[in-house]
DNA sequence: GCCGTTTTCGGCCCGACTGTTTTCAGTCG
């Protein structure tokens, strides 16, 4: 079967836990997660590598590796790692993901109390087993129990990147079958919500039998969980449930409308009509007229269209009908990335490449902000390096037309406050990006005054994922997020929106916040590689969902207003 | 694990924080 590039990358990240928590040395772990992170980096189908070139020209991977993923690809399958899980209960996984809990803890669990699953270890937790064994206490004991519930809370959703990539995949599958003329997402996939729990398809067609028939026979289909005459509901293979509603050409428009929700939006919509006498009516109901889009639907109302993005009943409907909806910021208002990594610290590609993509793209500007000297794991730059890599992009700059870069640099707000880099050099820099890399277990208000000395430092632009939440299992940090951005409006500092599927930070609600407060933002990618360059629409997906219009973005500007801009902070 | 090639073995990765200790092990980015 095709796997994906990201798919033969996980079994080797799944690879490096499993012998990361045998105690296996630590320059193979790595060596394993450097390869997964190389591969899921690559653009070009791993198939399509193969059989032109092989694995000898990519550094990093080597003869092992290489022979890895040729058997991957040939047997959809990985030997040693089936091996390590029979040796290693899958559960030991979980248990190492939880915050705090490495390869030794997790062992030292497993060991002293024959704990092997997150449920064990809960249990044991709550009993007070956990503060007897060495090095733990009653702290401890609790953030287990804390992260362990913030694990079942999430268990069940995906990151929105995942759950649309196999959309997309079941998408275009179902346009290929005969019959089927139209296909959409719809749900909170279709809403573009940050991670979702399921995906809704709507499919098109005069004869449903077929299509469903035919859908419960992809090749990324593990289950089927119902059936019915108007219904097919999925697991696949990714953990991720599919529900698949076939309807007539006619009601589709009215039944995408439907599944597209939210059922907070619908029943405001309801109740805001039956105080005009009016009613919407479900597709199975409606006799006669056809709506043909959804356009069509809410001009029936006496409404103007509402983008999905808004439809999550936070005063849409009442906005909509004073005509007061706002113009939301689209992909092709975004001129420019004003947070990005290259190989000179821990990014996987050159400047070179990095420029060559961002003209393929139509931007403007670009920034270079690679990590600045203490973040050394990322290869953060010295002081020099930092020179000389601003000297390189100054001389780039004279080559190139059409695109400017700007001299750049992401540095560490330090735990003590400040920022690791002096002064005289920062006021040199075009754009600087500050953000929190370490100490996150601050309490609120060292946390607090900490990220404000970053944002009332002048020479500070932009503050980087400022909460520093991980969609897939970190809580942002402990912060008093009103004082923050008060002292935001006041200096004038720029907040990110972070379009990385993982942060998503500044979400909708606070990006929404930040507007009313007058705040201005950027939307960037962070990318460590090109292909995640493409990330951008994730975080002006937020942007929409906070109901930000172009203006309220900084990079929205064309180039020689942002410059303007950015000197005159 | 990978890499280099004046080396096919030895280096690759570092510092800080946290909760536990009473000097430190484990985790993290």
């Amino acid at each position: 079967m095709f796997m994906r590039n990201e798919e033969v990358a996980w079994l080797f990240y799944d690879l490096a836990d499993l012998l990361e928590s045998k105690g296996e040395d630590f320059f193979k772990i790595r060596a394993y997660r450097n390869a997964a992170r190389i591969l899921s980096g690559l653009e070009e189908p791993l198939e399509k590598i193969r059989l032109r070139e092989g694995w000898t020209k990519i550094p990093g991977i080597g003869k092992n590796i290489a022979a890895k993923i040729d058997e991957i690809l040939t047997t959809g399958r990985l030997q040693k790692l089936e091996e390590l899980l029979q040796e290693i209960p899958p559960g030991m996984l979980e248990v190492m993901s939880l915050p705090g809990i490495g390869p030794k803890r997790a062992a030292l669990f497993r060991e002293r109390l024959g704990i092997t699953s997150l449920d064990e270890l809960a249990a044991a937790a709550r009993a007070g087993r956990i503060r007897g064994l060495p090095g733990m206490g009653s702290k401890r004991e609790k953030e287990i129990i804390r992260s362990i519930k913030m694990h079942q809370d999430r268990s069940g959703r995906v990151l929105l990147a995942t759950a649309r990539v196999l959309a997309e995949e079941l998408k275009s599958y179902l346009l290929t079958l005969p019959g089927v003329v139209n296909v959409e997402t719809g749900g909170s996939v279709r809403r573009w919500r940050e991670t979702v729990g399921d995906i809704d398809l709507v499919a098109a067609a005069a004869e449903p039998g077929p299509v469903y028939a035919a859908l419960e026979r992809h090749p990324r289909v593990k289950e089927v969980l119902e059936r019915s005459p108007n219904r097919l509901k999925l697991l696949t293979q990714w953990g991720v449930v599919v529900d698949l509603t076939v309807t007539p050409e006619e009601q589709f428009a009215l039944n995408l409308f439907f599944n597209t929700g939210s059922r907070a939006h619908l029943s405001r919509l309801e109740a805001f009509l039956a105080e005009k006498g009016m009613a919407i009516k479900a597709p199975e109901n409606r006799a006669g007229g056809v709506f043909h889009d959804e356009q069509e639907i809410y001009s029936s109302l006496g409404l103007p269209y509402i983008p999905p993005e808004l439809r999550e009943d936070r005063g849409e409907i009442e906005a909509a009908a004073q005509d007061l909806l706002p113009r939301l910021v689209e992909l092709e208002d975004i001129k420019g990335d004003l947070h990005l990594h290259t190989d000179w610290s821990d990014g996987l590609s050159t400047i070179e490449q990095v420029i060559k993509r961002a003209r393929e793209k139509g931007y403007e500007y670009i920034a270079v902000t690679d990590h600045s000297q203490s973040l050394k794991i990322a290869g953060g730059l010295s002081l020099d390096k930092l020179k000389e890599q601003h000297r390189e992009i100054r001389s780039l700059n004279k080559k190139i037309d059409g695109l400017t870069i700007l001299t750049g640099i992401e540095v560490d707000i330090l735990p003590g406050g400040g920022v690791d880099c002096p002064e005289e050099i920062l006021k040199d820099i075009d754009l600087v990006v500050a953000s929190v890399h370490s100490a996150f277990k601050q309490d609120r208000e060292t946390m607090t005054a900490r990220i404000i000395s970053a944002v009332e430092n002048k020479n500070v632009d932009i503050i980087g994922h400022l909460t520093g939440r991980l969609l897939s299992g970190r809580e942002g940090y402990a912060l008093d997020l009103e004082r923050v951005l008060d002292a935001s409006a006041s200096c004038g500092t720029i907040l990110e929106i972070n379009s990385s599927p993982d942060r998503l930070d500044l979400n909708d609600l606070n990006a929404r916040r930040a507007k009313e407060k007058g705040i201005k933002m950027a939307v960037n990618t962070d990318a460590h590689d090109l292909k995640r360059m493409d990330e951008m629409r994730y975080g002006v997906s937020v942007a929409r969902r906070a109901w930000l219009e172009p203006d309220d973005i900084i990079n929205t500007m064309p180039a020689g207003k942002l410059i303007k801009f950015l000197r005159k902070r």
